[in-house]
DNA sequence: TGCGCCATGTCAGGAGTCTGACATAGGCTG
DNA sequence: CAGCCTATGTCAGACTCCTGACATGGCGCA
């Protein structure tokens, strides 16, 4: 039958990156106003959801290393929108928000709140929700265990 | 009801990401034995299934840049698995898979098809194409415009 | 108490990708 | 036909993120 093993057209995992990176195209353009990359958006958001993470959770919580979260808290410690607890090494240190930061981050979620209204846009809230459980199932699947 | 803007819990973007995310990851897993990396193997997957496009339109398909796109073919070509037409600048030079790069394509091709296919593991044949349809729309409303 | 183990924060180096720029080919329009 | 515009391939530079490595703090167990 020659059957194809993968077929892009019809390929979940091609759709899923042709839709990630179009996301993150559109969120970069919408966060371009307020000088912040989707990397320093997502960690001001993570913070401001769950306030006090230390550095290595908001590194897992946005998707890269402890190493890289680090220059990134730098940056956003240096433009006053957040305060680290300066202490040893080897211990975890909590994170907050500064005013200034949790003022920026209030605009920044309106632009993404667009976006993302925009992304779903014509579809019924039960429609938004069961695709985010298929995205979710799809996660629990693949880290179950890779034979 | 200080209704929070984007809630990580139910964002649908969060999901995307850690959906792309650890599909990547499986992804990189699967192809570490063949010695591809995520972005070899999708070059030489497009490339199969369209045979003869540029490098240019290669990039778009794999999105990335023709800059990165170039040092992808070199590395390719280097290793064998493909052969490009030398001509002068300024023209779209069509590009084909050598025999070794269709029987490295074959092996990659299946061992990202396990993948996929653990990603969907439980899933009919129709949820699958409902969540690659609405990923699909998820795109486009995206491209349509960023006011 | 002491030891091993894991997690965190940090420093240094390297691989991959992007932005900017240039020359050339093809196509469209006047 | 000439001119303009777009697209392609390519070179150079910078940036981001990752891998590797190290020292330290917290925790469980003998």
């Amino acid at each position: 039958m020659a059957q194809r093993e993968v077929d892009l057209d019809s390929s979940v995992g091609y759709a899923l990156k042709q839709a990630a990176t179009a996301l993150r195209a559109a969120m970069e353009a919408a966060l371009e106003p307020l000088s912040l990359t989707v990397t320093q958006y997502s960690c001001l958001e993570l913070l401001g959801q769950r306030p006090g993470l230390s550095a290595a959770e908001l590194a897992r919580g946005v998707f890269v290393t402890r190493q890289s979260m680090q220059s990134v808290l730098q940056g956003l410690q240096d433009r006053g929108l957040l305060s680290r607890s300066t202490a040893p090494q080897g211990r975890a240190l909590p994170t907050q928000l500064t005013p200034a930061g949790t003022d920026l981050l209030g605009r920044a979620s309106r632009a993404i709140a667009g976006v993302e209204s925009r992304m779903l846009q014509d579809r019924s809230a039960a429609e938004v929700a069961r695709l985010r459980a298929d995205l979710a199932a799809c996660v629990t699947a693949l880290e179950g265990r890779q034979p």
